[in-house]
DNA sequence: CGCTCCATACCGACCGGTTAGTCTGCCGAG
DNA sequence: CTCGGCAGACTAACCGGTCGGTATGGAGCG
């Protein structure tokens, strides 16, 4: 039995990620010492900055998982073979469903943004660029093929989304009356609507 | 001369707020050390308790302040003698205004609520509460009238509006190219426009 | 008018406690 | 024997909050 794990066989290194995911989401990341995470994890700190360079760099794990899965999954939606409308729609559904899953992750992600080194702030808001940039691609394709109103600037209309997106681990409840499919459906249909021409 | 004030002659204690509220904002309520705060107002530590209870106090007074301007704005607008389509228009568009206006008071709000101790929390949540539902009041009367679509649950609404204003902090710049009242417009109009029928 | 006295406003050294990060060394696998 | 993987005691730096002390303006009184 190699030492990397106990009894769970869950290697160190994503154990002590998923005990800070879930310490940083529920007392915020000032407000989670180095000592309670390795508790969570059940190891010690020599173990943490065996793996990790500083707290900092747990927190810029946390940021890069999330950009990556949304990244990916928003290009599998935006590159599909259907109508603007449609690719729009499915993929600003997707990003509730996965935000609502990772609840956690959002939090962390939009309330610690500040608590990044400067260097690390700097590479998240490049990698949310690159998001931002594909998701009003895909609203000015829309635009342009006369299928969405032009009323409204795209960037704003992203910045719209998004901010009910951001907004969800603030209301969002996993015991309330809307499954997460549900609330995906309601806020794409909104935007939708207010895309109408 | 009173010793309350220094040469620009505003008293010791909204001193002392305003220079929390730009720290806080700046830095986050954790990495703001009441020393700061207090040579930032230009005074010591004596005189910050000797107007607050503690650094908790100083960022629930952030709080109230900007809840008993928003509800009152709020209550103004939704009493208007105009058609529910237009008052909510106006609401809409004016807490947008009005966040910009004070997007340190925004950043704050939403960044460091879990930062208040339990009760004050608490009475921040209940006020929060009755804003959210006179807005939610306006949605459900335009409905019930007929003149908005039902298709979106009222509460999901509001939770869609508010998610961009509470967004607005992340993204808007002064400097940037749309002034606050057209920001405020063309997210008033994607309400309105979601919401017809 | 002048003197006393006190509430208020504020100062700043200090305290107990906590924190991120370091370092030395053990331990078991190869 | 060696080396990655980890333990855990340790340190230096803060931090929020306290507390005894000082200065000032005004109220009350003779």
């Amino acid at each position: 039995m190699a030492r990397t794990t106990d009894g769970s066989g869950i290697p160190v290194p994503q154990r002590l990620l998923a005990a800070a995911t879930r310490l940083f989401a529920e007392r915020g990341y000032d407000r989670t010492s180095v000592q309670e995470i390795v508790e969570a994890a059940g190891v010690t700190k020599g173990a943490l900055y065996h793996y990790f360079g500083s707290k900092d760099d747990l927190l810029h794990e946390v940021y890069a998982r999330v950009l990556r899965l949304q990244q990916e999954r928003l290009d599998a939606f935006a590159d599909a073979d259907a109508p603007v409308e449609q690719r729009l729609r499915d993929a600003a559904a997707d990003v509730v469903v996965t935000t609502i899953d990772n609840l956690d992750d959002a939090s962390i992600f939009f309330r610690s943004m500040h608590h990044l080194s400067p260097e690390k702030d700097k590479q998240v808001r490049a990698e949310r660029r690159r998001y931002h940039e594909r998701f009003r691609a895909l609203v000015e394709e829309g635009q342009k093929a006369g299928v969405f109103s032009t009323a409204t600037p795209a960037d704003l209309v992203v910045d719209y989304h998004f901010g009910s997106v951001h907004h969800l681990s603030t209301w969002y409840r996993p015991d309330g009356p809307l499954t997460p499919q549900q609330v995906a459906d309601h806020l794409a249909d909104l935007l939708l609507r207010a895309l109408r021409p």
